[in-house]
DNA sequence: ACCTGAACACCGTTCAAGT
DNA sequence: ACCTGAACACCGTTCAAGT
């Protein structure tokens, strides 16, 4: 074949293709050549379009981060900062939710990544005009990063098996309905994160409210 | 050579090998065939001692909460569940933040392994015995993995590169400074760790508060 | 410029063979 | 029981060759 005179491939089909597979079967699904298969095109293919297996996962995250909502920090929008943060993470979240598989690439930082670094720009620039300290911007913007990331990295109730001879009551005198966490995952984890998001706000507005002090 | 007197190898040596290669190298470094060579035998002995390579990054990950200290639980001792809940944060925190490879391991949850069992119930039974409903005692158990996971999972600060042309203004606009996070990040990460570990903890008093309403 | 097959240096795991 | 080398079906990436 060589050269079709119009290209088989783009960067953009393959991190459309790249997604779908990461979505459908997890990140150890996507090989080179299984990604190119895909594509309909062999394993080398791709390093016309990019240098490494890494920079095509780099852009998967991107493309992920780029569907988080932003306009919450829209310097003409309304909410003060807490709803901002709160409506915020919520959106995040539910992204994540979606493509659960890419969190660990993510999770490592925005990097060089353009949807990162505007989410990091976007969180840190309306806190600031909330009247928080850059100092104090910079650790917000960090701290809901953990939480929102530890979050959709692994589901607490999935952590534990289904399968109640696990949890001998002589060891684990507390566990005796972890079995049960599984079957009631989505209930069990979005509970958690809109108690901790909660207890978050609520202490973040006790020190808002000493900061003239 | 064949099989010696002696068994050269032991599930304890591998895993302490595993553990200090991870440290070391992190976990793409940990090949089987690597991990045999650091041992001084050949790739395909460490399947009599374990049935995957899996298994052998599950005792890595075990061996790592096993560190975790656990005493602010224990019924005798007289940290009221606020307290014990920060002291347990800042120890575990502290052994992730020693051993930040396997943290992707561990953020999967306990499932069989022991010391993550151990862990869990822990704190589960003391908020119990604080008086949190068992409901909500789940949810703080899970609430505060999100945010220990996740701070652990990837510094915050080495999330943005140190790099100053990589922050266009006209792109970024509150990002003038980033690239100077990285230099400073244990003090970053620490100090949002902090700060989040208190809001999470004010904000969980003012639930605590409210419980007999 | 953009595709191909061949090749290199790796993987995890299985298995028969050795003691 | 516990080690070995050979083998299988994979990897990511490079490169010369094709159009």
């Amino acid at each position: 074949m060589a050269r079709p005179r119009k290209p088989l491939l783009s960067t953009d089909r393959i991190v459309t293709a790249a997604s779908a597979l990461v979505d459908a079967e997890g990140l150890a699904a996507v090989s080179t050549r299984r990604l190119a298969a895909e594509l309909g095109v062999s394993g080398p293919s791709l390093y016309n379009h990019f240098r490494t297996k890494d920079e095509i996962l780099e852009a998967v995250a991107d493309a992920t981060s780029a569907q988080v909502d932003l306009s919450m920090f829209d310097p003409d929008d309304d909410r003060d900062w807490r709803t901002s943060l709160h409506d915020w993470a919520l959106a995040y979240r539910a992204v994540l939710t979606r493509h659960p598989h890419i969190v660990p690439v993510l999770a490592q930082g925005p990097g060089r990544r353009p949807a990162g670094l505007r989410l990091a720009d976007a969180v840190f620039g309306a806190m600031v005009a909330a009247g928080w300290p850059p100092a104090q911007a910079t650790r917000i913007g960090a701290l809901m990063r953990y939480f929102i990331m530890g979050s959709a990295l692994g589901s607490f109730a999935r952590g534990f098996v289904d399968d109640e001879a696990a949890y001998d009551p002589a060891d684990y005198p507390h566990l005796g309905q972890a079995h049960l966490l599984a079957e009631r995952q989505e209930e069990i984890d979005e509970g958690a994160f809109e108690t901790g998001l909660r207890a978050l706000l609520d202490g973040l507005s006790i020190q808002y409210a000493t900061l003239g002090d």
